[in-house]
DNA sequence: TTTGAAATTGAAATCCAATTTCATTTTAAG
DNA sequence: CTTAAAATGAAATTGGATTTCAATTTCAAA
């Protein structure tokens, strides 16, 4: 369990220590992320079915606004929330034929990125950047479709 | 006018000729672009206070479906839409400060996303690139404040 | 330990942009 | 012209996000 990162949160944001808080973070830490909120709920749900979705929302706005918790609008414009771990920002490539969402992290993008707003004299506070399209696994199934057809 | 281009997509949409349509094409032509449907629709009325705003939604949803104009969706959550002419592919500096959104391409840029995406046997459909920050104007107006204040 | 103000919870209500419905009007093919 | 299909627009509906509010819980102070 998370009982180090539930403590801090909580003295950090000056907040009360709540069972439904705790299991929240719980689940959503332990979550494979990129989750929408029902989703997050429906896991929420076999911990502590008495949990309300409102709360759910709550904490994960909480969450969000403390930096412990991402969230990510893809263009199928789902609400997807992904726990913020110590590892580093990153990009997201997606996939239209299964959904799958994979991360990375290029440092010469970033570069790049700092480069193009320099020339507008401008000053970047933060990025989206995500790349859609198919797969390696959806390449190869309508690869072998195609030969079947 | 665009009286071609209103032609050619009712021709290629077997579409029908309607005032509406003309009207609607017109005033998103000749906008800035990066609008929401409230200020496209605001934009008609004062062309033609009788077309409804049904109308203006069915007509920019049809002009997305046929290429001739992108849907948007910046971090803000506001659905845009920017009439799509010859100029190619462009990507997006916003401004936190004042809300101006400067167009920009890279080939440097998009060179690398191909890179990325061949790393992870991925093929690139499309892609979202905004770059988020302060703009010219607004750095300099935050650094006279910060002078006097 | 008791107390009570403030914070939290959760069901229900509200919000609001996006989308659909449907009666009426318009288009364009024959 | 005639007429079927398409288009229009006001109104209704949808669905996720957010707020409301009465009841409950937390926790610091007594
Ligand atoms: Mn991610
Ligand atoms: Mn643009
Ligand atoms: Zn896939
Ligand atoms: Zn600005």
């Amino acid at each position: 369990m998370e009982t180090d990162l539930f403590k801090s949160w909580i003295a950090r944001g000056r907040l009360k220590a709540t069972r439904q808080r705790e299991e929240i973070l719980n689940v959503f830490f332990n979550s494979h992320g990129h989750q929408n909120l029902a989703q997050i709920y429906a896991q929420v749900m076999k911990v502590d079915p008495k949990i309300g979705y409102t709360t759910v929302y709550r904490t994960l706005k909480l969450l969000t606004r403390h930096g412990l918790a991402l969230q990510r609008k893809f263009a199928d414009g789902e609400t997807r929330y992904e726990p913020v771990s110590d590892k580093s920002h990153h990009d997201h490539l997606i996939c239209l034929g299964c959904g799958k969402i994979i991360e990375f992290e290029d440092k010469d993008m970033e570069a790049l990125q700092e480069g193009i707003a320099e020339r507008h004299r401008f000053k970047i506070s933060h990025h989206r950047m995500e790349l859609y399209g198919q797969c390696a696994d959806c390449r190869s199934k309508k690869k072998n479709s195609a030969r079947k057809g």
